[in-house]
Order: structure tokens, then C-alpha cells, then sequence
DNA sequence: ATTCTCACA
DNA sequence: TGTGAGTA
């Protein structure tokens, strides 16, 4: 698998998150605490996120949903894995850089993002995806 | 304007 | 989990 590290390059704030999950900052970071997600840092100390975090944030929801509580979701999910954690931060650039990444740039990684997934998950990320995309 | 940590009338 | 405080 070699755009594995794509899916694990830090990308996006908090913020973008929020936006793609619907999940409030403080259960992303509280789903942090408890290591379901292990998102990267600036060296601001930020956090930022991969797909493979978005990604798991996502099934965390739909298992919380589901009634599962932090112990039963830890169990259900893989812990996270090895050294595969994000070493690559893609941002950290200047502040007007950086928009045009997560405008231009990130909408040829969403899409081969959601080319790549299972027609079922897919459509559940392209549901996020929208209400990303109508972010202004 | 955003995000971070900490703490709780 | 929400939310406000005080920063960076």
C-alpha cells in the first residue's frame, strides 16, 4: 500500500473535524484522551488530523450511536497501530498556503479518498463531505 | 479567528 | 459532555 502514508498525513485543524464528523471539539479530544485516535501535532502544539483519523472518528460515532460506551469501542477497534501514526505533518506552512492546500489539494485527496473506500463507508463519508464542502 | 488545557455556579 | 477562563 503505498498512499497509506497519504491517508496518514496530518492534514486538518480541529475545526475541519468538527465539520466532517459532526462531533463537538471536546469529544474528539476526550475520544483523544482515551486513545481511540491519536491525532498529530504542530509545533504550536495544534492538533491535526489524518483520513485515517476522520476515518475512525467516524465509526467511533456511529458506534456511540449505537449505544457503546469508550471501554466497548476500544475493544470493537483495533488499537491504534504502530509506528503508523502520522509523522508526516502537511501543514505548518504559511497561513495563505495553507488554505490553498485544504481547498485545492484536498479535494484531489477527498477524492481518491472516497475512491478507494467501500461503496457503504463511502457514502457515509460523502454525507460528511457535503456539509464540508458548504463550509464558508 | 482558532485551538489548547483545565476545571466546575 | 457542556462551557467559560486565560493562553498561545
Amino acid at each position: 500500500m503505498g498512499d497509506d502514508i497519504r491517508r496518514n498525513m496530518a492534514l486538518f485543524p480541529i475545526g475541519i473535524v468538527m465539520k466532517l464528523t459532526d462531533l463537538t471539539a471536546r469529544q474528539i479530544r476526550y475520544y483523544e484522551q482515551h486513545e481511540l485516535i491519536v491525532p498529530a501535532r504542530t509545533a504550536g502544539n495544534q492538533r491535526l488530523f489524518s483520513f485515517n483519523d476522520v476515518e475512525r472518528l467516524l465509526e467511533i460515532k456511529a458506534l456511540i450511536e449505537k449505544g457503546v460506551n469508550i471501554a466497548g469501542i476500544k475493544q470493537v477497534m483495533n488499537p491504534v497501530s504502530k509506528e503508523s501514526d502520522d509523522a508526516t505533518i502537511v501543514s505548518e506552512q504559511s497561513e495563505v498556503k495553507r488554505k490553498e492546500l485544504s481547498d485545492a489539494q484536498l479535494h484531489r485527496l477527498l477524492k481518491q479518498q472516497l475512491l478507494e473506500k467501500r461503496p457503504g463507508q463511502a457514502s457515509l463519508i460523502q454525507g460528511q463531505l457535503s456539509r464540508f464542502l458548504n463550509k464558508r
